[in-house]
DNA sequence: AACACGGTTGACCATCTAGTCAAGATTGTT
DNA sequence: AACAATCTTGACTAGATGGTCAACCGTGTT
């Protein structure tokens, strides 16, 4: 019987409150350590509770991992969702290239949660990636295939398209740690200038 | 006392081949498992031998993860290395980006071990990144911003620019689980196509 | 105040895992 | 063949880790 997703009863504060304070420390390790890397006294210690107080709450450190992850999947898809087919076509993608950007900048531990189960062969997400993702990126990518169609951006594969900006901007979250160290002193922070080198990039890109 | 790394007694043949399988069969795990993920009973497993007798030929699990990456990273510079502040400017990009994604193409274990190493913040690979590394991804963009001075390539930050081309490149190693769910049957091989798109992409960017 | 329910925890257990060791098998050299 | 060096392994240990449980504490409701 679990315990959390149990949709009856209705959640007290402490329930409230204590749910959030372990999955913002599970995120917090699951992201830096992965999901075999992290023991469930780092996420009690990192939440300020005891082991058995944390297993109160969740069923188990799957339990804890697969609530966060469905969490995220939930968001995961909006800004590609929100593409809208009657935009102007370079707009909306753009939009959506900042949007990514953003989402890297202001959720980095979600990015390297979702970086590190995919580097791993994405055990737990094949059914999200097999299923609402493929279906909302056939979706677009056909959009995005018919706006080039009509000679209104480069012709490319828009597969490929999709992917490059995936990469480009979960790029900054995911392997910060290399460029922090790459660049040294020389930057304050990882993203500095991400923003405007990806507009150069891809307005370039996009414009026939 | 390290078994290996004595450079003292020559080895035999059989130290030669086991050490080899061994090597190979801790790529294997390593690089789908994480450093935490993987045990020395599935990396003895993979290789055919027994725990203690692939012990007997290295100093522990850090050991076999230090040999795997030391080996990696000499040969990870060497793309980049390669370009060449005296060829032609976009002729010497567009042979770094194709080296890179060729890289990732036959070498997607070894790519996917680096990743997992630097999602996780890089613990072991901190000299590597802030010495040899970024010493020479110094020089290359300093080379890069020369030639942008010059008039020979578009105006662009020359590290984002060397970001960019790692985030695209590794990208096919690294997220082929998610490329090959998400695509699904309609493709074979995850790197399909990849090569003609970043083609187009550089030579689009690039291009004034 | 007293009661019930929700919340908390020290002590514990079973299992997993890195690493050891002594004894035995194999190989190469004379 | 005989010997030494290399190689191999079953059985083991110590410590880490996920998870349990019975007892105890706090809070809100009557």
């Amino acid at each position: 019987m679990s315990k959390t997703t149990s949709p009856s009863k209705p959640q007290t504060r402490i329930q409230k409150r204590n749910i959030m304070i372990i999955l913002d420390a599970a995120l917090e390790v699951f992201s830096t350590y992965g999901f075999r890397g992290t023991t469930l006294d780092q996420i009690a210690r990192q939440a300020g509770l005891s082991k058995p107080n944390v297993l109160y709450y969740f069923d188990g450190k799957e339990a804890i991992h697969l609530a966060l992850l469905s969490q995220l999947l939930e968001t995961w898809l909006d800004p590609l969702r929100a593409i809208d087919p009657q935009g102007d076509p370079k707009t909306e993608l753009m939009r959506y290239i900042r949007h990514k950007l953003q989402m890297s900048r202001d959720f980095p531990r979600e990015s390297r949660l979702f970086a590190n189960e995919i580097v791993q062969g994405a055990p737990r997400m094949q059914a999200f990636l097999q299923g609402d993702l493929r279906d909302l990126v056939d979706e677009k990518a056909a959009v995005i295939q018919a706006w080039m169609k009509d000679g209104k951006l480069t012709q490319l594969d828009p597969f490929h398209l999709i992917f490059s900006i995936w990469a480009l901007t979960q790029h900054y979250a995911d392997f910060e740690a290399q460029i922090r160290l790459v660049r040294g002193s020389n930057i304050t922070q990882p993203h500095d200038g991400s923003e405007d080198f990806l507009d150069q990039v891809f307005q370039k890109l996009l414009t026939l």
